[in-house]
DNA sequence: ATGGCCTCGGTTCGAGGA
């Protein structure tokens, strides 16, 4: 079982990168952010034929998710129930007996700014939400572009980076709030090589310098944790031509 | 050198992203 994770800054201008790398890796559960698209304009004929089934909540130019699944989706939750948010950020479904929670956090544009408020509030009622959600779905997987760098090993300049948005001391902490509900950061439950981004600017060759920050994670509920074999952020797509500034992050777990 | 790039909407620039 391969759950992945991918903010595709726009469907309609990335669905080729998502149909190509799902035919090179084909994982069960692929969650989308940034779609940027109204529903009634999602491709959903084009992800059919590719063979996966899809749930998706979007809006007009900004946000939108979506979960794309080669097994049945159901029971399916648009956005936090405990938080009115206009903003187009939460699909939830349960596919093979695991909860699968698809997210794109708030950027936050500027510590101290209206966004980042919104940011932290969206955060903390997120965590109120899963605490209870964990109760009715203990396998349970938080997918998404969580817009935060845990620590300073996910930056590539933690000293340029520090106290930005993105790893501001607050921001690190809302995400050790998420990990003590208890979820597992699946990446870091291996040894991983130094240096791995999951983003990275489009200006100033940022990919091909890899001045990259490590934003986007798959979080685990216990049981799920303990069946995760591997977790791999794959840096291929961003490497293609007109490519997302984000790349995929997947786990697998075993049966 | 206090920007550099990309996407969208809607026009050829501004907002937002991270």
């Amino acid at each position: 079982m391969k759950l992945a994770t991918w903010n595709v800054n726009s469907l309609k201008v990335r669905l080729p990168h998502v149909l190509q790398w799902l035919e090179a890796s084909p994982v069960d559960v692929l969650c989308l952010q940034e779609t940027k698209l109204t529903d009634d304009k999602f491709p959903i004929g084009e992800i059919q034929a590719a063979g996966y089934q899809v749930a998706f909540s979007g809006q007009k130019t900004y946000n939108g998710v979506a979960i794309l699944s080669r097994h049945p989706l159901s029971e399916l939750v648009k956005n936090n129930p405990r938080f009115d948010d206009e903003q187009q950020r939460i699909i939830t479904a349960t596919i093979a007996g695991i909860r699968v929670i698809c997210a794109y956090v708030p950027n936050g544009q500027l510590v101290g700014s209206d966004k980042y408020e919104y940011k932290l509030r969206w955060l903390e009622a997120l965590q109120g939400w899963l605490r209870d959600e964990l109760k009715n779905y203990p396998n349970l997987a938080l997918l998404g572009d969580y817009n935060i760098a845990p620590e300073d090993a996910d930056v590539h300049d933690p000293v340029a980076w520090k106290d930005q948005v993105l790893c501001s001391d607050a921001e690190r902490a809302a995400f050790r709030q998420l990990c003590e509900l208890p979820l597992k950061d699946a990446f870091r439950l291996f040894p991983q090589a130094d240096k791995l981004y999951s983003w990275w600017d489009y200006r100033q060759m940022a990919f091909r310098r890899n001045r990259g920050l490590r934003i986007d994670h798959i979080l685990l509920s216990l049981p799920l944790a303990e069946r995760c074999i591997a977790c791999e952020i794959d840096k291929t797509p961003r490497k293609w031509e007109q490519p997302s500034d984000h790349t995929p992050v997947i786990a697998t777990l075993k049966p």
